[in-house]
DNA sequence: CCTTGACCTTCCAACGATGGCAAGGTCCAT
DNA sequence: ATGGACCTTGCCATCGTTGGAAGGTCAAGG
């Protein structure tokens, strides 16, 4: 089976699929004498795995490690519902996250007269956060804080 | 000021606001004669602007926008109303894609013993999605359709 | 005056997952 | 033999952010 009904049957596009094996998620495909990728029924079976993970939301580092888990006929289920639990607190964050940030703009935008007159509560907010809008200082995913201000024994003028 | 101060007053790291100058979302700071950037408490206040944005998860594209609403004395109040309403509507659409995420893993984390045991019904979803546990198909944020199966006049060997 | 160290500058690279394009080789049906 | 669908590799772009390197500046203290 060449890459693209490897692709076609999988669901994971050709692209990916190449990305996949160069970073060692899957391993290398056998090769025709022309370099064709070639793939079995089993190759598919490995990317559906991967491509029904990929719609539940996990990196592809997790995906690696689910597929030695699934590889491993003597793993702990323990280990399997480690990683998927992680990632559903994971999840549950994020939208934590976002359902805050709907709930604020939608308080602002219900304020907000949307015609022709310059006035926008959205704005102000921008502009000056209210506390009523604020809520909690939230860090973004992945943001981390900078080297953190050193201390000038004296005062900069 | 120096790019250090304006970036503890105003919340966006150094590093961002040399980013977002040079992607032209805020206009070049102008320089001391040693080429330093210097920011007045107007520039710390559209920082902030910016800020406050981000956290609202407004892409950089969309404080684009808003950026020159707020500086538009003229500008209509539903235009600013039409970008945040966009912006909901996107999380609404993510939030609700991740909740489905979510639930379906949780189903499937409930029937994991989670112990010594290899046998593991995530797996096995990952392994043959079952019709309970895989909903409508859903496409990633994003995702784009492959080229497309182009015909071959007659079965492929 | 010189050293120290905190700060600033620019430039380049990386992350994660994916798509797009280009230049070239292969396979197969007509 | 030709055309076209397919394959190969490789490089670039996305998006927002961080990290680092190499070097210049500034102020305080010895």
């Amino acid at each position: 089976m060449n890459i693209g009904q490897a692709a076609n049957a999988s669901g994971v596009s050709a692209k990916m699929i190449r990305y996949y094996e160069a970073t060692g998620l899957i391993p290398a495909a056998s090769r025709t004498d022309a370099g064709y990728r070639n793939y079995t029924e089993n190759d598919v079976h490995v990317l559906r795995f991967v491509r029904r993970a990929r719609d539940l939301g996990f990196s592809v580092a997790e995906i690696d490690g689910l597929l030695q888990l699934w590889r491993n006929r003597r793993r702990r289920s323990a280990d399997v519902k480690r990683i998927a639990l992680g990632h559903i607190e994971d999840l549950r964050q994020r939208i934590a996250d976002m359902q805050e940030m709907a709930g604020t703009l939608q308080q602002l935008v219900m304020g907000c007269s949307g015609d022709d007159r310059p006035d926008c509560p959205i704005l102000a907010d921008l502009e000056q956060p209210s506390a009523a809008a604020a809520g909690e200082p939230k860090r973004r995913r992945g943001a981390v804080d900078e080297p953190g201000v050193r201390k000038r024994k004296t005062p900069r003028r």
